[in-house]
DNA sequence: TTTGATTTATTAACACTGTTAATTATATTT
DNA sequence: AAATATAATTAACAGTGTTAATAAATCAAA
């Protein structure tokens, strides 16, 4: 069969392969849907072999979280030609509620879920790459605002703090429903989809106000 | 027996029994570790009985998260007497994150799990009361506010939401533990507890400067 | 008071979950 | 070819939420 000539071929980075599979259903299902036993299915291997190659489900997750940090990272790097500052600052701020929006699983994997993170801890690195190179990114964002004359009174590592605060916090109530629970059946001229843009907009407006 | 005794007196409402015994653990050992059948165990019934009374467990997060609507809510009511509308604005941002940090398992319950929800879209009432009426006190307080010069151009409603995505925001990151990933081994100086209440405080001087 | 109906609680079971120990199959090396 | 090391599997543990069928308790009517 081309399935099993496949499997063969494909056996010594079994390792990618469980991802592949993992990342697949996941994507389809959620975290949750996606057990083990499901994953190995897929693969057509016995569920107890995924532990060969990965520790715990908390592994397999914290490899998931890396995969949507790749695509966040650069969706964020092409942003990196817009030459005026604040400009940047926008369209970063853009990018990451639209990559929260597409790639909810992704999002919650990343910055809501603590099993990804639980990993890093066991692992004595203690330190979290792949988010303190997001936080680099947005802190020089900030900076060259600063340069530009934006939030001159601001210390930029906690001013960070707060720009990325607001944009998680906007993000996780949106995604987890809380939004909508809020405004629906009040404003009905705007319809729910674009409350989430609106505000936005206003916090913008708000920073634009800060200079 | 003595807790034979209190068993059948307490047999009427069993109903709050339940939800006590659940509160309990709850607070204990988080929610996702309250099994129906450790909560069955702590009132010495069978497992199915709760059934009779909660028709799944997100009915009973969604009790639960009631519940935490109002401690939270009583904590902030007392807030009313501040006279100073930016004052009041923001004790009820410090009571709100204190809550947070104080009640870490209430608040995943409120905000950010999806299960409680679940309930109310189901039971076709459709609207968050709880929800909804923290928000109004949000809304009035930053109404109050704008009255007294601050936040002029801005919309009271999503002007609202800004302000609360960056206090959940702030609360989310710091309960599921990505606030310190970021900050630590960075700012060595200040103690890892003190960065949340520092961001705080950099948010309210960002909205006193927006006057 | 005893029978019948109704409510309440229980047992047993289903279909899952993550995870581990013991065992078999497959490669690799001597 | 035999011995060793690696890889994969089966079986099992200890849980989970939830449902159907059964038993116990309560209450109403004869």
């Amino acid at each position: 069969m081309g399935i099993q000539e496949r499997k063969r071929k494909h056996k010594e980075d079994l390792k990618q392969l469980i991802l592949d599979a993992a990342k697949k259903l996941f994507m389809k299902d959620g975290y949750e849907a996606t057990s083990i036993r499901k994953i190995a299915a897929e693969i057509e291997f016995s569920p107890t072999t995924i532990y060969l190659y990965y520790k715990d489900k908390a592994e397999i997750s914290h490899a998931l979280h890396q995969e949507g940090f790749k695509i966040l990272g650069q969706q964020l790097s092409i942003l990196l030609v817009i030459e005026d500052p604040f400009e940047r600052l926008k369209a970063m701020g853009k990018v990451y509620m639209q990559f929260a929006l597409e790639h909810g699983d992704f999002y919650e994997l990343m910055f809501i879920m603590k099993d990804p993170l639980q990993t890093i801890h066991d692992c004595a690195d203690n330190h979290w790459e792949e988010g303190q190179q997001a936080f680099r990114l947005l802190l020089s964002g900030i900076q060259a605002c600063q340069e530009a004359g934006y939030f001159r009174s601001m210390d930029p590592e906690t001013f960070s703090l707060v720009v990325w605060s607001t944009m998680h916090g906007l993000c996780a109530l949106q995604l987890k429903g809380h939004l909508d629970m809020v405004v629906a059946h009040k404003n009905i001229l705007q319809d729910v989809d674009n409350v989430l843009q609106h505000t936005f907009e206003t916090f913008i407006k708000m920073l634009e106000k800060l200079r």
